[in-house]
Parts: C-alpha cells; sequence; structure tokens
DNA sequence: GACGCCGATTGCAACGTTGGAACCGGTCTA
DNA sequence: TAGACCGGTTCCAACGTTGCAATCGGCGTC
C-alpha cells in the first residue's frame, strides 16, 4: 500500500537495516551509501511508518489531552496552550472532551483508546476527592484543575486561594464594601469554586468586613447563561452590593450584561471583576477587570511534566505539584480607583 | 511491561488466538472456553494493545483535525462538534494547530506525523487556490472552508454568498441603506471574505443601492481587535452608515465596542448583523444577529465523509462537495423592524 | 466403514520498524 | 603473522496483534 522501508533498501541497493541507520543519524555510513539511500528516500517519497515505529519503541509520540468541552473558552485556550507546546516537544495531542460528567471522566481514565497515546494531561471536572484512586492508572498522568488535591499523580494548577483573596483585596482597596459573589457551589470545600470563595472570604474577615450569605449566588454550571440568571437572581433579591467577582470570567460578563439591563452602571454603581483572563475579557463592553492564573505557564508545565515522566517511566518519582503566578489585570469593569460621586 | 494477548492465554490456558477469537466475537467458541478467557481478560485487566492491533490492520482508529487556532472561538467550537461526533463514531482525534499560516499548512499536509491516523479534516487558511495540487495526498482528505474549490478532494461548507446576501436583504428589510462592511479582504474573490463580500454585493445591487466603497472596512485576521480597530477607522473617517455587517461574529462584537463607545446607539443608530453564530453572540450586549451558516452540521458531515472513504479506501468516487444550510438568527443588534424615530 | 463436514481450536506468518548480534574485509599492534 | 580492533553493513528476532490455513475429534450420510 504505501511505501516501506524495503523499497528505499531495494532502490538503494543496500539492506533495511541501512536505510533504517541513514534515518537515525547513525555514524558510520559511508557518504556514497548515504546519499544513495537518500536519493532513493525522496525519490520515493518515503515516509516512516509511525504505528510500525511505536509498536517497536513503545512510545507513540501522542499525549492525551482531556478536558470538558472546547466550546468553553478556557478550556478551548487552554487546548491551543497544550497543543502548541506539545508541538514545540515534536509530539501531538489527540483531545477528548468529557462534558464535565464524572462517570465519563471515570471511564476515559482506563479507556483503551489511550493506549494510542504516551500519557495524558487531564482536566477533571465532574470527579471529586472521593475519586482519587482511580487516578492510579497504568501510564503517565498529569491532573489540572482543583477537584482533587494529594492524588498519586502530578498535579499543575492554580493558586485559587491567594488569587481570590487578592481580587477581592482588590475590590476593597478601590472603595467596594459590598462584594457579590457569582458561581458559588455549595457546601464545596476543594475545587475552584470552594477555593476561590474561601480567599473572598478571607479578604473580608482581614479587613473586618462580615461575610453576607445574601450577596454570594450559587449556580453550578459556569456558563454565561448562568452568570446572567445568578445576577438576576441578586438584584430581584434586593439585596444591596457595589461589586461582584465572578468566579470565572464567562459568569462575570454573563453577570455585567444582567446588570447594565438593569440599568445598573458598570464600574460606577457596581465593580465586576472575573477570573481566566480568556481571550474576551479585554474586548468585552467595559473590558473585564480579571485575574489571569496563569493558564499558559500550566499548559507548558503540564506538557512538559508529562513528558518528563514519559521519558523517565523506570523513575519512581513521587508525584509533584506545581502552583503558577497569578495576577491582577487592571481594566475598565473594575478600575483600581473609587468611583467619582455621581 | 503491560499485559498482552500471551498473559490472557496463559492465564486462561488456551492459544493466543483463541483470546483474539474471543475479543473479535468468533462464534465457534465453547461457552466455558469464552468463560475462561473472559474471566482471565478481567483478572488481568487486560486492554488490547492498539498501536499493535493497527499495524497489523492499517487503520488507526484516529483522524487528524487541522483548524488555525483553539483561540478563534469558531473553530473551537468546529473542534467540539468534530470531537463529539468522531467519538459516536467510536473514533478518536488528533488536533494540529497551523495558525492559519501557509507553509505550516502545506508542511502538514505531507507530515509524517498523519501516519497516526486514517485521514484528516482540513481546515486551510492560509492556503489558496494556487496550492490546490498540494491536496492531492495519499490519505483521505476532507477540506473545509472556502479557500479552495473544485480541488481533488471531499469538501464540506457553507453557503457564503446566499447566506452574506440574506444577511444583507435581512438589514435591507429592516429599513437599512447604508450597510458598512467589516472584515473584507483586498481582491479577494473565492475564501469567505470575498464570497460574502459578494453576496453583499449583490443583495445591494438587486435592491437598487449602489456599492459605496468608502464604508467597506479591509481588515486581514478576523480578530476582535481587528473589528473594533475597523470600525473605529470606519467612525474616523467620516462616512455615514445606519448598519454594520461584520464578516465575522468576532468581527462585528469587536466593532459592536467601538459603536458603543463613540456612543451610536445599537441598534437604534447603528444595526449590527454577525457570521458564525458563535456561543457568545447571544451574550453580548446588545446580543447579536447573525448567520447561523450550520457548523454543526458541517462538523457531522465532515466527520462522515471522512469515515466513508476510509472504509472504502478502495473505490475511487469523484470528489464530492457538501453544502450547509444557513439561517439568519434574528437578536437584539439588528431587530427585523425598522428604529422608532429618537 | 470410508468420507466429508462441522465446530472448536491452534500454529504460523505477517504488518514495518528497530536493537543487537553477527559478519566481513581491512588495518594496526605485539 | 596471529590476533585484536574497527568501520560498515547485514541478519535475525521481536514489538502485540490478526488473517489464513491447518488440525483434530466427532457426527451424519451414503
Amino acid at each position: 500500500m504505501s511505501i516501506t522501508l524495503h523499497d528505499v533498501a531495494r532502490v538503494a541497493g543496500v539492506s533495511i537495516k541501512t536505510v533504517s541507520n541513514v534515518i537515525h543519524d547513525y555514524p558510520h555510513i559511508r557518504p556514497a551509501t548515504r546519499q544513495r539511500v537518500e536519493e532513493a528516500i525522496v525519490e520515493l517519497g518515503y515516509t516512516p511508518n509511525l504505528t510500525a515505529r511505536n509498536l517497536r519503541s513503545g512510545r507513540t509520540g501522542a499525549i492525551a489531552l482531556a478536558v470538558p468541552d472546547l466550546s468553553l473558552s478556557y478550556f478551548a485556550e487552554l487546548a491551543g496552550s497544550v497543543i502548541q507546546e506539545a508541538e514545540k516537544a515534536g509530539v501531538v495531542v489527540l483531545v477528548e472532551q468529557t462534558g464535565a460528567d464524572r462517570r465519563r471522566e471515570l471511564d476515559l481514565l482506563r479507556s483503551p483508546r489511550l493506549k494510542l497515546t504516551d500519557g495524558m494531561i487531564f482536566s477533571p471536572l465532574g470527579m471529586g476527592q472521593e475519586d482519587i484512586e482511580a487516578l492510579r492508572v497504568p501510564y503517565p498522568l498529569v491532573i489540572l484543575g482543583e477537584r482533587i488535591f494529594d492524588g498519586p499523580v502530578d498535579h499543575v494548577t492554580m493558586r485559587n486561594v491567594e488569587g481570590a483573596r487578592a481580587a477581592t483585596e482588590y475590590l476593597l482597596a478601590s472603595g467596594r464594601r459590598r462584594i457579590a459573589v457569582v458561581g458559588a457551589h455549595r457546601g464545596e470545600v476543594i475545587g475552584s469554586a470552594g477555593l476561590r470563595l474561601r480567599g473572598y472570604q478571607e479578604a473580608l474577615l482581614d479587613a473586618g468586613i462580615p461575610v453576607d450569605e445574601t450577596i454570594i449566588g450559587y449556580m453550578r454550571d459556569w456558563h454565561r447563561a448562568n452568570g446572567a440568571l445568578a445576577m438576576r437572581q441578586l438584584i430581584d433579591s434586593g439585596a444591596k452590593f457595589d461589586a461582584v467577582f465572578g468566579l470565572n470570567d464567562t459568569l462575570a460578563l454573563g453577570a455585567m450584561r444582567v446588570l447594565q439591563e438593569a440599568g445598573l452602571r458598570v464600574p460606577h454603581d457596581v465593580a465586576v471583576i472575573g477570573w481566566d483572563d480568556i481571550d474576551e475579557a479585554q474586548y468585552s463592553i467595559p473590558s473585564l477587570t480579571t485575574v489571569d492564573p496563569g493558564s499558559s505557564w500550566i499548559a507548558r508545565t503540564a506538557v512538559h511534566t508529562l513528558l518528563d515522566r514519559v521519558a523517565h517511566a523506570d523513575r519512581q518519582d513521587p508525584p509533584t505539584l506545581h502552583l503558577s503566578d497569578f495576577r491582577v489585570v487592571a481594566r475598565e469593569s473594575a478600575p483600581s480607583a473609587p468611583p467619582t460621586e455621581a
């Protein structure tokens, strides 16, 4: 069907091993032989059969990336960064979508389809701490996110508590006192929502401001529509607030829309801050102040950590934890200065 | 290293071929034997080595998808749909990013990395009609988009001219007469920009309205920032217009932001229509009227067309062309009724 | 009772590649 | 001059799987 080493060997008049040696830059080959082989390769348009190579070598040169859903901007951008980083390392990426469904996440971890890859970068959203044992898999695995901590595998994530604390302190420093939250998860301790809410609460307590449950909007899925919905509920409840902390940008953008529809001026009446620094945050109206959690660093680190494990599968190094740096990106929706009277 | 057929065979006390037969539901196996084998499989946690299977069978069960960049919402959503559709067919997707760079697109087409897949769905953005011969590749290929027509491979795309004509007619019907364009490409005939501009022009001519070059904003890359930039240039030029046709949603959203900053009311002073119906279009302020070009149908059709070619590689069926249906999705940024005086 | 057939299972080769051992002719060293 | 050594190349086995052919015992048929 296609051109193999045998064909090249026949044309060049050498054995297939010599061709293989040429391809692998084995040093002891006579220049004349090397040239003949190279000519034959070009003439026939030979490209190595990676499947066969992989079978022999045990490596596939591909890694899997599992994310909840590419239609979520955060994960699309993350996937883009992972692919870009993997390409630099000469590795391709197989992308899977779990739909944030616990069952599908668990299934994926033991799917034979993974045999096509050397390892996986996995961003769970449905699984939780109780599923920690499911991470004990017979291939290199790097997990992202904050659904599971202290697992048996490498983990790359962001400083959620500190970042949320910084976001809250930023709002406090700009004179806001009643900071609503959009996207909290009831009873969650770890997980993005739980940790960010904790950072928020810590900042308030440090500032001597009591946490007011009536301005915390709970919302399971972090879609824009839910940001809008939570905001509408808060407004309808009659609660008063002068700032909103959207636990991610998408929620914040949805919330911002509702605020404006309700005739509340952003940032004059209500300041809005998000989290993720997705591309869109720069272009919304007003542009969105947000926390950049260092996602591209996370992508880069995840790829390198995984490839490192793949390359040194023999070593039994203990699992590592990598935390990115964050920073508050000040934009229009929450300027650093208090609003002037009006 | 890992569990193979041999291990299962040893435990079950049969030959590896029998194990293979059990796995493949070969009918003539005694129930007792089958059960023993199945127990051994479970006991050992055997999963087939897909690499070996692929080498033997010549199929990999993976397809490649090449898009310009996952940080572009349109392509992220498209990739999500392709992955979802492929999964239904039991196939995994390897995602590549070309950065819309012609050189990288051409390289990708002959990359040996594709040996890992059975075929590719390819959305070129840098290549053009002159590169048509590069599509003659030794594996099944389906192209998307409108950079290349009448190529030697299957093609799935949208009705650009008709859709753009419909968008323009929609604006005309709502009483707009001076419709600016954002994102045109100078001198382009085919390609998304060229075709959509043609549809726009045709609709104007049919309505007896001359095409006014001074309200056509040219912009190479369809990023939000460029939509904003083009809009600013149009406003600064002093040209008058009562509607904007963004050649995609991202441009339209960028343009809409600038309009509002400039104190122009959307849709009262200027109506805005986009193209793609990305998720975000529903949630912008105001929500964006746009053309839904049938992207999920495109993803579905592309996957099936490709898998069909893979399954019938022997047949030499001529290349096919598949065109999706479109529809204008009316939202706030361009209501179907003319604005009331104010 | 010889024959063919059928169900159940096994053995062997092959997919295209690579690593290691083997080989071979020549040169250098003792 | 035997032996070690070396550069250059070839040969063979193996990676884990599947397709095909072969095997083998039992059963029905003429």
